[in-house]
This record gives structure tokens, sequence and C-alpha cells, in this order.
DNA sequence: CAAATAGTGTCTTTGAGACACTATCGT
DNA sequence: ACGATAGTGTCTCAAAGACACTATTTG
């Protein structure tokens, strides 16, 4: 490292010169109950003590955001594997922390049912998956400006699911047509018409040759994700 | 403050818990000469020094992110006006800067060639606008990881554009059609049939009654935007 | 009137939306 | 046979794309 280098990054890190920190908080989604819900955990400390809250963490010096991301999906929701996420946005208000300043990443993850299989509701009282609808709409009062968050993340899930791929991420390996139109219908929270959502989403996936069995109707064809 | 927050904090904030630093850059847009151009400062310091990299800035421990880009707009733009800007993405790979951790919010901000007038080209020789398209084809080195950021700034703001309003951030009060269609050629990077872009963009726009004049030509009406 | 750019009318193609019909299971 | 859900054919309507035409200025 150069001489100049080290002035320059001793004088910026001296104490006069105070850094905000840095956090990741995530909306954690999947698709159980024919609702969308999302990952909140209950404050065990002050501030905002027993409310609820995005599961979160600050960032570590050596750790990079999407690191500190899967840290979070481990810790709080003991998904080991990788599954798909992306940042959503920024969140830099002066005053978003009554502690002290924190800048927080927001990230959406989103899991299909049969990931979360492992997921012990007994053992995690403070974790727990609740319907987005309710958050929303209901006046319960969230930690800090998370609630703002989590409007914020369901238009971009909305907006997201118009240009389609993403929906799969709720549905297993292989699923059925009518499946993947209900996963389309909670997300964009509208009726779709059987006809088009099928010719829309035909090219998108492959034929298996299974077939769903035991109901008291027509059996409905396995597909699964075509990727091109 | 509570007890416990202070523990907290005493704890977060002592010396072996380091955060990352965090900073904004900015992706300043302006259109001339036909062409899409961004700001680019030329490095004083090493590291990367004399290369090209976007203007940026520390963020203050007391200040928002959308402050600090001001301040940047202010500094390295002379932009005193309050201009359209929003947030890109947030970058943050543990060694993307060799000196130290700094985590970097990116921002593009759209100016019109009129607001840039008092842009002293000869002050600044260390900021000037560049094509976005040499950039990006040819092979010069920009410092940092500043080329991917400059590379996802483009696709954004084509991909904008196709939803439309955000073309007048380059357009003055009023405007002609061809003007306007120009603008969006050049942010689509292709020609548009004239009679099709005036039927998409007429409920966006509201006639006034002045015309272009002198040119060999018939004149063209100018139009504002219509705020709805 | 010729060159140049502004502005309009209309045909074709594509895709979203709506609805009615047929198919296949268990009971 | 019938209730229930799976799956298909096709009409309508609106928007995107393509092209040809008319309009108004200056030199």
């Amino acid at each position: 490292m150069h001489e100049k280098d080290k002035a320059f990054l001793k004088n910026y890190s001296s104490d006069k010169f105070d850094k905000p920190s840095v956090a990741v908080d995530l909306l954690i989604y999947t698709l159980y109950e024919d609702e969308l819900k999302i990952l909140l955990v209950k404050r065990a400390e002050s501030p905002f003590k027993d409310m609820l809250s995005l599961p979160g963490t600050f960032v570590g010096i050596e750790e990079s955001l999407d690191d500190a991301v899967k840290r979070v999906l481990k810790a709080k929701a003991q998904i080991k594997e990788d599954i798909y996420f992306e940042q959503l946005y920024t969140w830099g208000d002066v005053n978003r922390d009554p502690r002290m300043r924190i800048i927080s990443v927001s990230y959406m993850a989103l899991v299909s049912a049969g990931t979360l299989e492992n997921f012990n509701r007994d053992e995690n009282i403070s974790a727990m998956f609740y319907p987005v609808k309710d958050i929303i709409e209901s006046d319960i009062e969230i930690a800090f400006d998370h609630k703002k968050i989590i409007e914020y993340g369901r238009e971009r899930i909305k907006n997201k699911a118009e240009y389609m791929p993403i929906a799969f991420q709720f549905l297993e390996e292989t699923f059925t047509l009518p499946q993947a139109q209900k996963v389309y219908e909670i997300l964009l929270d509208k009726k779709l018409y059987k006809a088009n959502f099928r010719k829309k989403i035909s090219p998108l996936v492959e034929e298996t040759e299974e077939f769903t069995s035991g109901a008291a109707h027509r059996p409905s064809r396995l597909y699964r994700r075509r990727y091109t």
C-alpha cells in the first residue's frame, strides 16, 4: 500500500470521522395456506422490545453483503441451501434507528414451502411467518422503518411477477399448471383466466410424463421449469 | 437511552468490531451532441491515480444518503437545483476498494443540457462528460468496479425509458416532438417510427401555441410535459 | 419548385382478455 | 350418471409496428 493511502486511511478511520454502521435486513417470503407470508422476529431487546421486526444482521468487515444475507438465512430461517434472493433497496435516513446511525441494505428471498420443512416452528417462537396482507393492512406497529420496507417489497414482488419467472421460486421441482396459476394469483392478488395463463406460461415450462392422482377429478399433468 | 442500548452500542462501536465505510457513487447523465454522456472524474491520488472514476463521496455520520448525493451533485457538477435522481444498487464486495472496506450505494441522476450551462468545462479538467458508449465499448480501464456500475446503469436507463416518463428529465421545459423522439432513440439505442412514437407519447404531453422557426422546413410545435 | 423536416391516416400483426366448450378422474 | 377440476378452441379488442401519404417552411 502507498504511503498516501496509509495517510488517507489513518485520517478517515480516526475517531473524529465516525462511520455509519451497515446492516442487511431480509424479506423472506414463502407461500402456504394460499397466502404470501413473511418471516418476522420478535425483538428481545429494546428499542422496540417485543415488537416484530425483519430478520437482519450487521455486515462484518470482511463479509460481502451476499454473505451476510446467507448468514441470516441460516441463522433465522434454518436455510442452508443456496436459495434465490435479490437486493431491493438501501435505506439511509439518519434517524431510522434510535440507537445509532445504521444504513440498511434490504433483500428479498423467496423460499418454497418444501425448503422450509425443517423450519421448526416450536423452537422458533421468536421467528414466525406472518401473512403479508395482515401486516400491511392492519395497523400493528413494526419496529424501525420495517413496515415501509415490507410495503416496498410487496410492490416489488408484484412487479416482478408480471414479468414471470420469479414465481417458480415458490414451487417445487415439478408442479401442475393449476398450482403455478395459484402462485401467480396470490402474488398478483387477482384472479387469472386459465386459458390465457397457460398460453403465457407454456414457453417457460416443459411437460413431464407424470400426473397427479387420487383426487375425484381429472388428473393434472406435472411440469418442470424450462431453462433456455 | 436504555442501559442495555448503551451496552450494545459500546460493544458494537468498540475497535475490535470494525465497520465498513459507506460511500455514494453517482452516474450523472446528460444528453448532447446526440449522445448519452456521463460525468467522470480523473483521480488525483492513488489508488488508480490518473484513471477515470465515478464522482462520489463518503456518507457523513449525520447525513442521509440523499443528502450525500446532493452534496456530490453540487461539488462535482455544479448543480445546485433539485434534479431527478434515483438509487440504483449497492455494491458490497469485500475487495472492491484496495485500501479498505467500502460499501458503495450507486445513484443515477439525469440532467438536461440546459441545467449544465454553468458547468465550466475549463475549470473542470478533472471532471468531464464522456460518451457512455465509448466507455462501455472501448477497453479503457476505469477505477475500482466503476465500469461494472456504468454498465449496470446503462441497462437500467434503457429499461426505464421503455416505460416512458424518465426521458423528460433530459428535455427543457418545452420541447418539440422530434426532439423528444431523438431522446428516446438515444436512450433506447434504436430508431423509432414517427407516427407510432407520437401516438404513444401524446397522452404524456400537452400542446403549446409556440412553434420553432427559421429552419428551411416546416416549423415544429412546442409541447410541455403533462402531469396527471 | 426543390429540399428538408413536421405531421397524419390506415393497414397488418400480435397479444391480452373473455368465455364456452370438451376431457377425465372418483364415487 | 354427476360433481369436480383439468385442459382446449376461438372470438374480440387494443396496442405495437410498418408504411405511405400530406403539410409547411426557406432559398
